[in-house]
RNA sequence: UGGGAUGUCGCCAAGCGGUAAGGCACCAGACUUUGACUCUGGCACUCGUAGGUUCGAAUCCUGCCAUCCCAG
């Protein structure tokens, strides 16, 4: 791979990428998503990072399929009852597919995005490893991504050793986002109130009874939208003790304490496995249930289309509709999605 | 209407004459390319109310108000 497109996102860390791949050698070009309407802005600070940066600049507009795709599942998964992680979706789906063919189709080898993350080819196969940098690790966004996905892609910032260094090296480029704040919370919700959101497009909060383990109402909630496994706060409710969402079941939500939201077993499905193409046998594995969490060891029992996962230590908060990742020390052996 | 009990932050609740603990909730930051969790900080110049006693009261006394329980 020779041209690279860059996936620029109008922060500091895309841009980085690009500085580097051109230090590298490669043949860099620059090219951003327009995923909603509101995003202008976003996208304007991508062009004008490649403009400063000397390179070509494309702008998608992605907005019907970011729609269809990583919103419609968005609230596909909250109203069954779920916890969506639209990011991980997001990357397989439009950085690593629409924008990744869109890439292809203006004659670039491949593309390049800002995560912190590594890759390494091991016979035909490319692997997945986490970052240099384990505090910026974002290996867990990239588990679902296939080997076509991933032979195609370049992560520069894996072998970063900090944002800082990120930083400076935006800084030394004399970009003027090489300051900004780091990006968080879902980036189509830029309030964070995510409910806000779904009920401004229409959805109907499914509301319902706050009950115990034992089956007890407690009384009732705002809507099954309103809340996550191991959630505390916004219940609207007091008990005299922190009290957590253990669950959903139907309308209503499960409330407990919180040593009771630990489980050892996690049904995971739409696995995806990417240093093979399904174990036959039982594999020991450190599993993510969590973005920022610390992996933990596991035995993995796969399946036709899903797997099992049996942890030596219980875990908190096994939230159907997030995100389990396997890894096998710094290599991702691959992710799926909790039930 | 008699008899008893209680009234301290949104909720629970310490305090019992020396100048308002704590928990839950809430708010604000931190953390975080998801939702959460977590952490840090904030959160009653005032103790139903009106007087009185006292150097000094949420703590003692009196009236009133409110709530609860038991009688009828």
């Amino acid at each position: 791979m020779k041209r690279i497109l860059v996936a620029l996102s109008g922060g500091v860390d895309s841009a980085a990428a690009c500085i580097l791949l051109r230090q590298q050698g490669y043949e860099v070009g620059g090219a951003t998503m327009l995923l909603r309407d509101g995003g202008e802005g976003e996208a304007e600070d991508a062009r004008r990072a490649a403009l400063a940066l000397g390179i070509d600049f494309h702008c998608f507009d992605l907005r019907k399929e970011f729609e269809d795709i990583v919103i419609g599942d968005f609230r596909k998964v909250y109203v069954s009852g779920g916890t969506p992680n639209p990011c991980v979706l997001c990357n397989r789906e439009m950085k690593f597919g629409v924008f990744l063919e869109r890439a292809l189709d203006l004659g670039y080898d491949g593309i390049a995005t800002g995560h912190y993350a590594r890759l390494r080819k091991e016979g035909d196969r490319t692997l997945l490893l986490r970052a240099e940098d384990l505090r910026k690790d974002q290996s867990y966004m990239l588990c679902t991504l296939n080997q076509w996905q991933l032979s195609h892609s370049l992560f520069p910032l894996g072998q970063v050793m900090s944002k800082e260094e990120t930083r400076s090296l935006a800084l030394e480029a004399g970009l003027d986002l090489a300051k900004k704040r780091d990006s968080q919370d879902i980036c189509f919700v830029p309030e964070g109130d995510y409910m806000a959101y779904l009920t401004g497009r229409g959805l109907i909060p499914q509301e319902g009874n706050f009950i115990s383990a034992q089956g007890e109402i407690l009384g009732k909630h705002r809507g099954l939208e309103a809340y996550t496994v191991g959630q505390r706060r916004g219940l609207g409710m007091t008990f005299g003790k922190p009290t957590y969402v253990l669950g959903k079941q139907g309308t209503d939500v499960i409330l407990g304490d919180n040593e009771e939201l630990f489980s050892r077993r996690v049904r995971v499905t739409q696995v995806n496995y990417i240093p093979f193409d399904k174990p036959t046998e039982p594999i020991f594995v450190q599993a993510k249930l969590r973005y920022s969490a610390k992996a933990a060891e596991a035995t993995l029992i796969p399946g036709e289309d899903s797997c099992e996962l049996i942890f030596e230590q219980p875990q908190r908060a096994v939230t159907p509709g997030q995100t389990a990742v396997f890894y096998d020390g710094d290599t991702v052996i691959g992710g799926g999605l909790i039930q």
